[in-house]
DNA sequence: TCGGCAC
């Protein structure tokens, strides 16, 4: 077993690029009255807390979106920069990453890295990294960039928002620098040729790496170019004649291009799969295999083939595995590794009230968090025309809301998407068109109007809150359609150590679908969280002289368990400080401005609907 | 079944 314990870590300067998974869990909390750290709190009790006033926003905002005056490119303006206060909060900062898990299986493992630096990257691409702000590579980059620099198959599996779309593009970028001589005997064909291709499931994701890896490339002559459907042809055509070195492609666009004989993946040497779990389930997985083994796409071992995921079912990695040659695997944090910073909520309603329940939801919050521009709620729901009708129905009641998924037209869903962003309409309803891989910043509570019938949907859903350091929200409505995920979901919640309702208990116990949930998660909740190598289950008894590691042993995977506890127990040490008790929709209501206000949240008890607030910590939204 | 993906 491997833990980032293991290595001595250099004190970062400032102001340093946070990513995700690595933010405080503790002592990185300024007190808005001191602006002192507040430092781990004894383990939550619900009847002797202390009181901290209630604080509006406004006190020492702690998470800026701030300016690089040096830097004129208006695409690094987004980036997040965390401004320490003390030395105290670096030191903890790294202690509160510390155990996240690592397993690593394959063959001669290339070690992971500290920094960029030891990393023969490039000039041009290194020096755009420190433009991005990425001084320090996140865990899941320390292990994927060498291994996929070293130029070895890669199944990798980190949470979205962990710095991934970074941990496949880098390499690909620094490989495409680096085969000048690949480049010259392309020069001249009638087609486009890349040498890289990365896909995803959704347009929006398309448009969200594209944007993302042309940052990475920014003035380095390495042309990314992207396809995506619902939008004519000959622009994106254009763009490809233009040149293109890194394709970013939705598999539908990309399909048409090829038989159009605009397109060859004759020259790929880089293929990359965002959110590879769901390009190969039952939907899609025909298709990727057509562009991946049907066309002119070189075999494996003669590219390069990345996978990227949140979730890794057994199934799903054996039919990877046909696009992969002398592979790596990698699990880094725990699935779903954002929960810990979200308050997870399920309150049993039954179909028919759903609608008026959401009504009180969205009253409570509105009453008392008007003030708040960005509290973004993101409503999740089954069937594109369920969203269109609750986006009607709220419309109605006077809730400014807008509607997401594929019966839009492109046009229609971008704006539905950059009107929820900017907070013009501050509800989007989404189908999961929106659940994977998008990341919207403030969005304060994810409501699963409908559940989804998978717990790795649930995970990748609820992961579009608690994004960026912040707090986030998530309440789902359990109606007795949702039977098949009490189990999974009651697991879930266990090992995210959130409160789960005794009735959903008693329904998981009852259950008698048992294996199911549709998902991977029963499966995985034997103790290895998705995080497992399929290959160490077929090769039983072998797993030693077949797979060897540097710093694994076959063991290791019931500690990726253990990392639960210890994010959880982070988790629970950080809260404290409760003034404040509520019913549900009080709940919902102080919650949406708490969370907004960077609150820290938490459940107030076992099996009640009353939870209780810390002190508002740092607000940081304008 | 649904959702996603090209005209």
């Amino acid at each position: 077993m491997f833990t980032e314990s293991t290595r001595k870590l250099a004190r970062p300067t400032r102001p340093r690029y946070l990513p995700p998974q690595l933010r405080p869990q503790n002592a990185n909390v300024v007190s808005p009255d001191t602006g002192a750290a507040e430092l781990t709190r004894p383990r939550f009790s619900r009847f002797n807390l202390p009181q901290p006033a209630r604080t509006t926003r406004g006190s020492g905002p702690r998470f800026t979106n701030r300016r690089n005056p040096n830097w004129e490119d208006e695409k690094f303006d987004e980036l997040e920069v965390i401004d320490d206060t003390s030395e105290e909060t670096n030191e903890t900062n790294f202690d509160a990453y510390e155990d996240i898990p690592v397993q690593a299986s394959g063959e001669n493992i290339p070690p992971p890295v500290e920094t960029f630096a030891e990393i023969d990257l490039g000039d041009g691409l290194k020096q755009n990294i420190r433009k991005c702000k990425y001084l320090k590579p996140t865990p899941i980059q320390r292990h994927a960039i060498p291994i996929a620099v070293a130029g070895r198959d890669l199944m990798a599996c980190a949470q979205t928002g962990s710095g991934k779309t970074a941990a496949f593009c880098f390499p690909i970028i620094c490989g495409v620098l680096k085969d000048q001589l690949l480049l010259a005997c392309r020069d001249g064909r009638p087609v486009a040729c890349p040498l890289a291709l990365i896909l995803a499931p959704t347009r929006e994701l398309s448009c969200q790496i594209h944007e993302e890896a042309k940052k990475f490339a920014y003035r380095t002559g390495v042309k990314i170019v992207v396809a995506y459907g619902g939008k004519p042809i000959s622009q994106q055509l254009r763009n490809l004649e233009k040149g293109v070195d890194i394709l970013v492609a939705t598999p539908g666009r990309l399909v048409d291009m090829i038989e159009r004989a605009k397109l060859s993946l004759g020259m790929i040497k880089y293929l990359a799969l965002d959110e590879a779990d769901r390009m190969l389930d039952m939907g899609f997985e025909p298709q990727i295999r057509k562009i991946v083994e049907k066309m002119d796409m070189p075999p494996p071992g003669t590219r390069q083939t990345m996978l990227f995921s949140a979730t890794f079912p057994d199934e799903i990695q054996r039919l990877a595995s046909d696009f992969l040659s002398d592979y790596v695997f990698l699990a880094v944090g725990r699935v779903g590794s954002s929960t810990d910073l979200i308050v997870q909520r399920v309150e049993l309603v039954q179909e028919i009230d759903k609608r008026n329940h959401l009504l009180d939801l969205l009253r409570s919050q509105k009453s008392n968090g008007t003030c708040i521009k960005h509290a973004l709620t993101l409503v999740f729901v089954e069937t594109r025309r369920g969203a269109n009708e609750l986006e009607r129905w709220l419309s109605m009641y006077g809730f400014p809301a807008i509607a997401i998924h594929g019966d839009k037209v492109q046009m229609e869903r971008e704006h539905a998407l950059r009107s929820f962003k900017s907070g013009a309409t501050p509800i989007l309803v989404a189908t999961d068109v929106a659940s994977r891989g998008l990341d919207i910043p403030h969005v304060a509570h994810v409501i699963n109007f409908d559940l989804p019938k998978n717990i790795d949907d649930y995970v990748h859903r609820i992961g579009r809150t608690g994004r960026a350091g912040k707090y986030g929200l998530a309440t789902a409505f359990f109606s007795d359609k949702n039977l098949p995920l009490a189990k999974p979901l009651t697991e879930l919640m266990k090992e995210s150590n959130q409160e789960v309702p005794s009735w959903l208990i008693e329904y998981a116990e009852n259950s008698s679908f048992s294996g199911g949930g549709g998902g991977g998660w029963a499966k995985h909740a034997a103790g290895n969280f998705g995080g497992y190598d399929f290959r160490k289950g077929i090769a039983s008894g072998n797993e030693s002289s077949y797979y060897s590691s540097t710093y694994n042993d076959a063991n290791a995977v019931p500690a990726i368990g253990g990392y639960y506890v210890a994010a959880s127990a982070n988790a629970q040490t950080f809260l404290g400080g409760a003034d404040f008790y509520a019913d549900p929709y009080t709940l919902s209501a102080n919650a949406d401005y708490l969370v907004a206000s960077n609150a820290n949240l938490y459940p107030a008890a076992p099996h009640e609907y009353a939870y209780s607030f810390g002190s508002v910590v740092a607000s940081g939204w304008d």
